[in-house]
DNA sequence: CACTTAATCGACAAACTTGTCAGTTTATTA
DNA sequence: TAATAAACTGACAAGTTTGTCGATTAAGTG
């Protein structure tokens, strides 16, 4: 355990990098916060993962709560980025779902801690991190092309607002339960990349085909 | 905030009861396990909720561990009990799934809270706390009900045991999203009668779609 | 009604967590 | 190479949280 710091190096040797240092432990609070939430995460324990003292957090990070934001706004960085500069408004509502939940899936099974770290903060905090950008647009967005789906007939008379809540969590429950449901005997390492990529076309059909108007 | 604790009564007069103290503190236990999960859940905020006084936690259930486990047990059971009395062999694999699907989204409709409890437990600590018999074997149902329908040429050619955690996701996600999403306009009381009733019919429309041959 | 048992309370000890600080080591640069 | 600035550490103060205990009050019972 305790991994030691990948510094940068000059020649060959480890140097003091507040860079690398300050990555270090974003990775590391990344998963202790993923594991346990805000209030339960253990700055002790980050600092363990890091193999730097504990006190490195707050020279960085100011606090745990300073430590946790930047945790959230880097993850969720990629996912907003992404949904938002997807050009969807001359595709068709079909086209556009799949390219959504395309985009997606491929960025949470980047960043496979992303939705066990959104559902902590969710259900902890009401979300009360999150700026109106963050996730609201995102189920925004989906909630619009069902909309012009269902108004095309397309798709089917589904309820778009509860329907991209059910899509949602089509897609990301995989994630939630991934670490945890080593119970099952076939769970081998649901996040390798063949286990995600399954996924990925798993959910990607079972969604189309749930929305399509037959 | 701090609601008295409702005793049983004799006449009129609210008076000491074992049974109902133990109650009011797993209620309220409940709704703090719910939101924060084992870890960051309080003795003290539970004890705030119930009225009586925290050492009353200790004297019926030991520890605040004994008191986590009694919720687990007991959020559990009925689902548990539903899900395994159902009858589903006699039944077409579509017509069981569907079955499957209302007893599920019925037991969660009445108790909106396990699903968040249930997603701490795995986060948190990999459902340690869940002896074989639990959530693994609802799933094992559902795997099962997925095989029969796909070798049976009624259900896509899916894979049976993704499939049943994404449809798992399809009808939970909604409780898990439900206290948070308040920053949405449209949530107003996603728990209420109606759009619990919604929330089934919408799931239920979904995940049948989604899997059918087509 | 006196007496025993069970339920309840509030104060407090022990353990754990966060966050600080004075001082040490490493790199840079004049 | 000496001086300065930045990275870093370990110990510790302050604040929380769990869990305990003796004392207190209510209910049941002979």
């Amino acid at each position: 355990m305790a991994r030691t710091k990948a510094k940068k190096v000059k020649n060959d040797k480890p140097v003091r990098d507040a860079e690398a240092t300050q990555s270090v432990i974003l990775t590391a609070a990344e998963e202790e916060f993923a594991q346990h939430g805000f209030t339960a995460a253990r700055t002790e324990a980050i600092a363990a993962k890091t193999g730097v003292a504990k006190s490195m957090i707050y020279y960085y990070f100011k606090d745990k709560e300073g430590l946790y934001q930047e945790v959230l706004e880097r993850s969720h960085a990629d996912l907003l980025r992404t949904v938002e500069h997807l050009e969807l408004e001359h595709l068709s509502p079909e086209i556009a779902l799949e390219q959504f939940l395309i985009a997606l899936l491929d960025c949470v099974s980047r960043n496979p801690k992303l939705p066990t770290i959104m559902i902590h903060e969710a259900i902890q905090n009401q979300g009360k991190y999150y700026k109106k950008s963050s996730s609201v647009s995102i189920d925004s967005i989906l909630v619009k092309i069902l909309e012009q789906g269902v108004t095309a007939g397309v798709f089917r008379p589904l309820d778009p607002f509860q329907s991209a809540i059910n899509i949602m969590g089509t897609c990301l429950f995989y994630f939630i339960g991934a670490g945890n449901i080593q119970q099952f005997p076939k769970s081998k390492r649901l996040l390798s990349k063949a286990m995600l990529k399954q996924h990925t076309q798993e959910a990607i059909a079972l969604v189309l085909a749930g929305v399509r108007q037959s």
